[in-house]
RNA sequence: GCCGGCGUGGCGGAAUUGGCAGACGCGCCGGACUCAAAAUCCGGUAUCCUCUAAAGAUGUGUCGGUUCGAGCCCGACCGCCGGUACCA
């Protein structure tokens, strides 16, 4: 195949288009006030997820969406709309940061190599970005207004009685530091002794780093954090606005993982504290036979009776000791030890035994539970392995199956509850919650899964944090001294130690006579958390984003979500697409956008699989290069096969043989117009003339128009390529072939096959009018209804629902005649003879069913 | 375990959302062109029965239901993929 010559000679124009479009700039966006701006265009937003340039290089799963993108924006171009269609880089990071130790070369050096490398591989693909708004997270110009917006976290805090973020001058308490957006904290935390780095818990899987997978281990230590509790109920509640896949809206909600309920306290049995409790089951309250504490609870220390504290410390020091993997792994088989204490029950002063397991979290609801071993799975395991009476307070609806026996979580009747005896679960539930607060032992309350962010990484390859810290207090610096620019260093390896690298350079570090810079780097999810908002403006160097710009491309009149598309990957759902989210609103909150979502509408590409059907990996050796694709099929080839393979959304696998069909379909489309001379050089066919369309033919064009359209609205691009090839079926034969077909059609292929279109477009420029100036400025065709109607229309004939025959009728023709020619039909008599016709039903323009019994 | 998605020819996938299942492409078979091949063009291609054809029967993971009519709706189940995991 590479060895023989090419159908079509894109290794010669594809090259030539995308220099031209480049060097003429014939992407660029306009902002409101630049030349060329045209106030009466319609906006669109159109943005991939930018990505991480590794050393790999680009990867076809990255071209399948970016394809996707670039049919949308060039499509809403030749709509005649104002399109922002901006590429960039999301450099900082743990990778190029372990690459650079492990080479010896600065991360600035092979982050950059590996940008131009990716930027040439895009260009070759033929994207449509603007060039002229590129990013990159790791440029000064851009990581200042990373740390400004920062500053606007450590400066604000989220005002309870409006639920909006406020600048800390309006919190009336003594202690900022304890509501500011961005604080400090020491918390146990994930420490990577491998990467040497904390890590966020949506970092870390399986107990192992997500990058490298180190194994992970949980200690305390003093740490930046983002207050995203703060803004629970509002990304759950703002997510109904979004045109987002309900998977993904499903993921983050469980993700947040609110639930409600209720805290209980318990008093102790010879002690004046009392344990607080939280359970979604309020209603089963009579049915709590023992207390656990999670084994760091700060109690723990304090009540345990002296004849215990041995047992009670071997089994804690055991708890500490297991890595989050083994917690995991031993999650099936229940352990703990009790306390040798009481705590009373508040509702019917029952005197009830208390332990700790490490079944029981510590950073969920307040690290104590009520057990009900009766109506929880988990409480009725350790009940039944520790001998622990086990008492029925809620009767199912319907008698259980046998493996169900002795567990019901489910909802029912209330019994053996004198409160609330007879009552279904949710009205228990009320009760039980009113009593609790009438007494002053309880309260509804909310809980969630979701914990404040932890911010702060011990690497170099960061964004360093604009703070100063002087005699044990942190402050925030002056805005006028933005950006903080990481020191230059020859040796960022991380210390070994939890202390970060950037304590290395002692010149730096030191701020003032008294003041020390804060040490630590921000997580790579910072930069990303923005990014969106600064192609809109990227060159302005007085603010993140101008407020006109960011009203005319964020803003939209009825919509919560600024970006009109955002395509990416589904292993973004809970990390960067809620990071961004808080940071919007928060930003949102403080006065400096005008909607409160970032993406309007988000759609998660499908993994691309390897020929064999299973994931591409190196070690398989079924990854799929693009540019060897480029280099064997065409830019266009790549572009039109990927997005033909299937819907964009679903996972399907690669096909070399499938890549061959479509570079056929393309050198169809190219020989519809050319033809080789005796000298192998390619001419403008003379099979082309001036002429008027066929009535097929016509309709052919305009269903083609129309179904090209829809389905690109509809994301839909299999389907539409396949319409376009059964134009180039319908027109490969056509002699002599009418130019106004291709006038019409050469703009419909083109967002998907734009170097081939416009080279076309200027052969045809040379001989036919109506194909002036670059085929990617051209004005999308419109099509006309009249052209689609066909005079007779075919009609499938049923006998109960079994096709027995067709019959064609005029396309004006009511349900009385149309079910005439039915029984007209001499083909169906066999099938009637003897029968009794119970009903006749005729569905205009598609079949006609007759029913017939006997 | 829980949550979500998906099961259609030899393969990737279509199907106006309840109306003729298999569009389009791949692969395969046959033909034209050619000394021959490649490329290109034309035709065929769900399965079974049949020399062939006509005709017929079967057919969208399985079983059942609703309906004049089900790939599509309902119920139960099976399989695959993804997410998540002691969250009280």
């Amino acid at each position: 195949m590479s060895l023989t010559r090419k159908h079509y000679p894109f290794p010669e124009f594809e090259p030539r288009w995308q220099k031209h479009w480049l060097e003429t700039n014939a992407f660029r966006a306009a902002n409101p006030g630049d030349p060329g701006f045209d106030p009466k265009a319609k906006k669109f937003y159109v943005l991939d997820m930018f990505p991480y340039p590794s050393g790999d290089g680009l990867h076809v799963g990255h071209v399948e969406g970016y394809t996707a993108t670039d049919i949308l924006a060039r499509y809403h171009r030749l709509k005649g709309d104002n399109v922002l269609h901006p590429m960039g880089w999301d450099a900082f990071g743990l990778p190029a940061e372990q690459y650079a130790i492990k080479t010896g070369q600065h991360p600035r050096v092979t982050t950059q190599r590996n940008i131009d490398n990716f930027r040439t591989q895009l260009q070759s693909i033929g994207f449509s970005y603007d060039w002229s708004r590129e990013i990159s997270t790791t440029d000064p110009d851009y990581f200042r207004w990373t740390q400004w917006i920062f500053l606007q976290l450590y400066g604000a805090w989220v005002n309870p009685a409006t639920n909006k973020a406020e600048p800390i001058a309006t919190y009336k308490g003594n202690d900022p530091d304890s509501v500011r957006l961005a604080f400090v904290s020491e918390v146990p935390v994930n420490w990577c002794p491998g990467l040497g780095t904390v890590l966020a818990n949506e970092e870390v899987v399986d107990g192992k780093s997500e990058v490298g997978g180190f194994s992970v281990e949980r200690r305390p230590m003093r740490q930046w954090m983002l207050r995203i509790t703060a803004y629970t109920e509002r990304l759950i509640a703002d997510l109904d606005g979004l045109d987002w896949p309900d998977s993904i809206k499903l993921l983050q909600r469980n993700w947040i993982g609110r639930s409600e309920g209720a805290e209980v306290h318990f008093g102790l049995e010879g002690f004046e504290e009392t344990v607080t409790v939280f359970t979604t089951r309020p209603d089963t309250l009579f049915g709590a036979t023992y207390l656990v504490l999670a084994p760091e609870h700060e109690l723990v220390e304090k009540i345990t009776a002296a004849t215990r504290r041995e047992a009670v410390e071997a089994y804690r020091k055991e708890c500490n000791s297991k890595s989050d993997l083994e917690r995991t792994d031993l999650a099936k088989t229940k352990s703990g030890v009790p306390l040798g204490i009481s705590a009373i029950n508040p509702v019917n002063g029952e005197r009830i035994p208390v332990w700790i397991a490490d079944y029981v979290l510590t950073g969920y609801g307040t690290g104590a539970i009520m057990a009900v071993p009766a109506h929880d799975e988990r409480d009725h395991e350790f009940a039944t392995a520790f001998n622990l009476p086990i008492r029925e307070v809620v009767s199912p609806d319907e008698p259980q199956s046998e493996k169900d026996q002795g567990c019901f979580p489910g909802e029912g009747t209330a019994i053996n509850s004198p409160a609330i005896e007879g009552l279904r679960t949710p009205e228990a539930k009320h009760k039980m919650i009113a009593w609790l607060e009438e007494k002053g032992v309880g309260r509804g309350t909310i809980t969630y899964k979701l914990r404040d962010w932890l911010f702060s990484r011990q690497r170099y390859w960061g964004e360093p944090f604009p703070i100063v810290w002087e005699n044990g207090a942190h402050r925030p610096l002056p805005e006028n001294e933005l950006p903080v620019e990481p020191p230059a260093m020859e040796d960022f390896k991380p210390t070994g130690t939890a202390e970060p690298p950037l304590s290395k350079a002692t010149e730096w570090v030191r701020y003032s006579e008294t003041a020390r810079r804060e040490l630590n780097t921000m997580p790579q999810w910072a930069g990303s958390c923005w990014y969106y908002l600064r192609f809109c403006d990227p060159k302005n160097s007085g603010r993140f984003i101008g407020k006109e710009a960011e009203q005319y491309w964020m803003g939209d009149a009825g919509k919560p979500g600024g970006v009109d598309l955002y395509v990416g990957g589904t292993e973004h759902a809970v990390l960067h697409l809620l990071y961004a989210r808080f940071w919007h609103k928060v930003l949102f909150d403080l006065g400096h956008l005008t909607t409160p979502e970032p993406f309007q509408r988000l759609v998660n590409q499908g993994l691309i699989l390897g020929d064999d059907g299973v994931k591409m990996s190196k070690s398989r050796g079924n990854v799929v290069n693009p540019d060897s694709v480029i280099a064997e099929y065409g830019a266009d080839s790549l572009r039109l096969y990927e997005m033909f393979m299937g819907p964009l959304e679903h996972g399907k696998p690669w096909s070399m043989t499938g890549v061959e069909g479509v570079y056929r379909f393309l050198a169809r489309v190219w020989r519809m117009a050319m033809n080789e001379d005796q000298e192998g050089n390619w001419i403008l066919s003379g099979d082309l003339a001036e002429q008027e369309l066929t009535n097929t033919q016509r309709r052919v064009v305009h269903a083609t128009i129309k179904k090209v359209t829809e389905d690109i609205e509809a994301l839909s691009f299999n389907t539409a390529i396949s319409q376009m090839m059964i134009f180039t079926n319908e027109f490969t034969s056509a002699k002599p072939r009418p130019v106004e077909a291709l006038r019409l059609f050469l703009p419909l292929l083109s967002p998907f096959a734009p170097h081939l279109v416009e080279e076309l477009w200027m052969h045809l420029g040379r001989k036919f009018p109506g194909f002036e100036g670059l085929a990617s400025q051209a004005k999308w065709p419109a099509w006309n209804e009249e052209y689609l109607v066909v005079d007779e229309i075919s009609y499938a004939v049923q006998i109960n629902g079994k096709v027995r025959g067709h019959l064609t009728a005029p396309a004006s023709s009511d349900k009385e005649s149309v079910e005439k020619a039915a029984f007209a039909d001499p083909a169906l008599a066999p099938h009637l003879e003897g029968k009794e016709v119970k009903k006749v039903i005729v569905v205009p323009g598609r079949l006609v069913n007759i029913v017939v019994a006997g």
